[in-house]
RNA sequence: GGGGAUGUGGCGGAAUCGGUAGACGCGCUUGAUUCAAAAUCAAGUAGGCUUAGCCUGUGGGGGUUCGAGUCCCCCCAUCCCUACCA
């Protein structure tokens, strides 16, 4: 062999590997550490795409240089394996989703092996597999006896056609973002994880982490701390009374009204006859939006309605009109606010648009009557605390809220628990029964696996309940002479992921879900590289298992992931008519300076877009291999530019890469004889 | 509205500590090889000029410094995330 021919090389190197195990990880807790991590893939239908192999070689890169430095290296990979995709293929073709994952698992493998990956095969995981379900299984029974796990009547995206809810980022403009079917919300019992509880402590852990600024930003912002006070204020002419939450006590002798959410319990209370036809017409239409909806609605205008009620001011007496208005969530603070428009913005723009009076409190702004001033200042018009500035008043407020016990300081999260259930078939069922009294039993741990039973059909049944209670001979179950029903539902596919990387340390293990021992050597993961689109969800959800099985103590590290990297998304041009249409690039030429198709010459314009099925522009490493090698396109994607960036997919530069290589390949090997470069020999010191 | 990032040749990008801006690759130009093409190899390629040299250049404008792509201030543009959170 003289040439550089990569098919040749490539396959006799990575059949070496494999049949000396060259890359399997002893467990050997002798010599120090490293622990590198990908985001594990989700098995898709479509394949693997040249994105996955860009974090893969990244983490690749530091594996085998950890090891060359004497590190024990930990590089793992498995498999995302539950999810929707698979359990809507089962519905359409009948094909069970178990069978359709191991294709696609089958798939992935071997795309990923003709990259030269130094992954250890060993420690495979698949989540969707009973041997590590039972695991996750075992993980909500510790949840669940920790009261972190319970059920409650919920209002959730419901979307009929496909019989299941949906999580709020899979639902936009009331369709589900797939398919476009309408989702309406409703209230249904649902199990839900207290991951509230962990607000404080997610938030302040953030801070020993080596994480990206934008994403620990991104984590901050979406458990959403502030402080204020909560207290309540009296309805005039009765006796009830309702709780508001502010951030901005100090400003409550500017308050000029109260809004109460349209899902507030008090509004049909309160409502007078007069008032009663407007504000019920206003409910109704309010109330069947989602917040998704709502929040379309924020470059709109405000809209609400007078209830016809009063409330009491309580630092002054003074009467405040309440009103109910959408722009007021029952899902933050208390579903009530007084409003103060001369320091609050949308208090303000309300205001103005309703004819609600605007009362100045801090000084500083200019024309309170134009435009809320939010800014720091000197209190006026407030009694008591005149003269002093925001934060002073605000305690001050607070101290005497207090003392007359009308209310507390209080500190709100934007953060709400986790709805944990799905009307679906393909996930891990919950390891619960229900007597025919209410009661709720955790199965014992000797039970586990709960096994997926297997079943013909997908679909919910008829009455609307989801796939499992097809499954008849499973759903009954006696224990201690009572007979119980299985729970249903199913865990959401974020279950599997929150705890794999604790599996890989130890995933043979049938008696606990890792020993100890291991983890205790591998924890916690040194470097994990994935997508920023689980900068939020995936990361804080793990962050909060990894807390409780802390607070268990099964795990010595109080955070998963010392430090966190972000790869850029890769694009690549896709081909577009006038009409939206797209072409694959091969059916298109350039002429001159415009793209067109090469049958019939329809003018494309040409983008720089996200890879994906429709717009036909999605690059399968399989083919790069097949022309110029795994390391031409690793080399290539190393090369691209800087790792976190987004950046274009162009195959000219593989080519240049490949050539590259090759010049580097003739430098070292003579092509005539096939021989080491007798140069080299004599000159490198390698 | 809030947050994060980015801006350098025709293109992707390099310069990571303040010290020769444009590495490497793509594309393009010229030459070698070839009947010809592909491939390969060699040379060139920031722009401008009165061309052994000189001038201008890292989104724009100021500043610090002997010296700025890099540090500071103010703008402009693009991308991503998030959003009526009281």
């Amino acid at each position: 062999m003289s040439r550089y021919l990569p098919d040749q090389i490539e396959p006799k190197w990575q059949s070496h590997w494999s049949d000396n195990e060259t890359f399997v990880t002893p467990q050997d807790f002798s010599k120090p550490k490293y622990y590198v991590l990908s985001m594990f893939p989700y098995p898709s239908g479509s394949g693997l795409h040249v994105g996955h192999p860009e974090s893969y070689t990244a983490v690749d890169i530091v594996a085998r240089y950890k090891r060359m430095l004497g590190f024990n290296v930990l590089n793992p990979m498995g498999w995302d394996a539950f999810g929707l995709p698979a359990e809507r293929h089962a519905v359409r073709t009948g094909e069970h989703p178990s069978i359709i994952t191991k294709k696609n698992v089958d798939n992935f493998r071997s795309q990923l092996s003709r990259l030269g990956f130094s992954f250890d095969w060993s420690r495979e995981v698949d989540t969707s597999s009973s041997d590590y379900y039972g695991w996750t299984q075992w993980i909500f029974l510790k949840l669940h006896e920790q009261g972190l796990a319970y059920m409650a009547e919920v209002p959730v995206n419901w979307c009929p056609a496909l019989g299941t809810v949906l999580a709020n980022e899979e639902v936009q403009d009331g369709k589900y973002v797939e398919t476009g079917d309408p989702v309406e919300r409703r209230m249904m019992k649902q199990w839900m994880l207290r991951i509230t509880a962990y607000a404080q402590r997610l938030l302040e852990d953030l801070d020993g982490l080596d994480w990206p600024e934008g994403v620990l930003e991104m984590q901050r912002q979406w458990i959403g701390r502030s402080e204020g006070a909560e207290f309540a204020f009296e309805i005039e002419g009765g006796d009830a009374s309702f709780e508001v939450f502010t951030t901005r006590p100090d400003t409550l002798w500017g308050a000029t009204y109260c809004v109460l959410a349209p899902e507030h319990e008090l509004v049909a209370k309160v409502v007078t006859e007069e008032q009663r036809e407007a504000v019920e017409a206003y409910v109704t239409q309010a109330v069947n939006r989602s917040d998704m909806d709502r929040q379309v609605a924020s470059e709109r205008e405000k809209t609400g309605v007078f209830t016809g009620a009063y409330a009491i001011n309580p630092v002054n007496g003074e009467r405040l009109p309440i009103w109910t208005a959408d722009y007021v969530m029952m899902s933050y603070g208390t579903g009530a606010i007084m409003a103060v428009p001369a320091h609050d913005e949308r208090d303000h723009a309300f205001a103005k648009k309703f004819g609600l009076p605007i009362v100045e409190v801090v000084s500083g702004g200019e024309n309170v009557q134009e435009e809320a001033y939010t800014g720091d200042g000197l209190a006026v018009n407030s009694g008591f605390i005149d003269g002093l500035a925001v934060a002073e008043g605000k305690a001050r407020v607070i101290a005497w809220l207090e003392e007359q016990g009308l209310g507390k300081g209080r500190i709100q999260y934007k953060l709400r628990d986790w709805l944990f259930s799905r009307q679906r078939y393909w996930g891990e069922p919950f390891p619960i029964l229900h007597g025919a009294d209410g009661e709720i039993r955790p199965e014992d741990e000797s039970e586990l696996p709960i096994t997926l039973p297997f079943i013909d059909a997908y679909k919910p049944t008829a009455d609307g309940r989801p796939p499992l209670a097809r499954a008849e001979e499973w759903l009954e179950v006696e224990r201690d002479g009572k007979t119980y029903r299985r729970e249903t539902n199913t865990m959401p596919q974020w279950a599997g992921s929150c705890w794999y990387y604790l599996r890989y340390m130890d995933p043979h293990n049938t008696s606990v879900p890792f020993s100890q021992e291991a983890e205790r050597y591998w924890g916690p993961v040194d470097l994990y590289i994935g997508g920023v689109e689980h900068a939020v969800l995936h990361l804080l959800y793990a962050r909060f298992w990894h807390k409780v099985l802390y607070d268990c103590g099964l795990v010595h590290t109080k955070e998963p992931f010392q430090k966190l990297f972000n790869q850029g998304m890769i694009l690549a041009f896709s081909y577009r008519d006038e009409n939206g249409k797209y072409y694959h690039p091969e059916e298109v030429e350039k002429q001159g300076e415009q793209w067109v198709t090469r049958e019939g010459g329809v003018a494309v314009a040409t983008q720089m877009e996200k890879m994906s099925k429709s717009r036909l522009n999605v690059v399968n490493p399989n083919d790069v291999v097949d022309e110029y090698g795994a390391d031409a396109l690793r080399v290539y994607e190393m090369f691209m530019g800087p790792l976190e960036q987004v950046k274009p997919w162009q195959m000219s530069g593989v080519e240049g890469v490949y050539r590259f290589l090759a010049r580097v390949w003739r430098l070292f090997v003579d092509e005539e004889t096939g021989e080491l470069n007798p140069r080299i020999q004599a000159d490198a010191p390698v």
